[in-house]
DNA sequence: GTCAATGCAAAACATTTGCACACGC
DNA sequence: GCGTGTGCAAATGTTTTGCATTGAC
């Protein structure tokens, strides 16, 4: 049932004191698996717990991030993007159709080689924690090219 | 001198206007090769063109956007960056440095194959006009590994 | 002369901060 | 009870928008 109470005794270990503003908000992270903006949890647990005020979801962000329980990451406008970090800190990643706006896990062996790569070429090491790689999935790319087989000839 | 002026022709070419705010704006990003703010270059083309406004700054790179002369996207905080893109749209990545904020060029090699092996794994076709990789350069990877060879003993 | 581009001012928007009160421990 | 977390309200900083004027073509 409460299946992210694990993450609130980690939190309380690290002497984080448990309110239900904070438990909500994580509930709400953990029950939503993409990524959620900080007025998304704000109307979300809002509706849950009347009187929740932005700065709290804002100051529980930080505090989560600072935890490593929480990424952030802006990805589309202007808008810092929040999510649940999976375990250990390991990183996980994204595709984000700009057409269906679905979103799919990216698997890590090919960010891993890519990683390797530029640290190879470039002796730079990257990091990263979230990537959300913008593109057209499958699906979507199949219907562009059933509705215009010739881009650029259907306009003359 | 107007290194500029070819890319003001082709945007005249376009039906764009060619205006003093427009020339001076590309101007300033034709001479910062790194990522600029709105505000960054508002305080520098408002050096030269007294009574420039924001919302004119706002208004070309949105223009410029358009025409895919610019790009944008949002890198650390919330602040949108903007750049010149190369040539005939092909996109150009960055390395970035967040110990000592240095910005190198990324070679496209390792991004084509991250690309393409995302394509082959999942079907999706990332569309990465513009990466900017977070992490550490190697000169500074060098210093912190002299200044902390050990990491997690010291502060014990 | 026409229509698009600009300046201006104000709004919209996300986010942060100071402070007094409330509440977990 | 102590100290931290919260709500409130206001400030901050970025970006957008409506409208009248200006200026490129």
């Amino acid at each position: 049932m409460t299946c992210h109470q694990s993450m609130l005794d980690a939190l309380h270990d690290q002497g984080v004191r448990l309110t239900a503003q904070r438990a909500l908000i994580l509930e709400d992270l953990f029950h939503h698996a993409g990524h959620r903006t900080a007025e998304d949890i704000y109307q979300s647990v809002g509706g849950r717990l009347p009187g929740l005020n932005r700065a709290t979801v804002y100051r529980t962000l930080e505090l989560l991030q600072g935890a490593r329980v929480v990424a952030a990451f802006t990805g589309t406008g202007n808008v810092t993007q929040f999510e649940l970090m999976g375990g250990a800190g390991e990183g996980h990643h994204h595709l984000h159709c700009h057409v269906c706006g679905s979103e799919a896990p990216l698997e890590p062996e090919p960010v891993e080689a890519f990683v390797a790569e530029v640290a190879r070429r470039h002796g730079f090491r990257a990091e990263l924690d979230h990537l959300c790689l913008p593109g057209i999935c499958a699906s979507c790319a199949r219907a562009q090219r059933e509705a215009a087989p010739e881009p650029g000839l259907s306009s003359i």
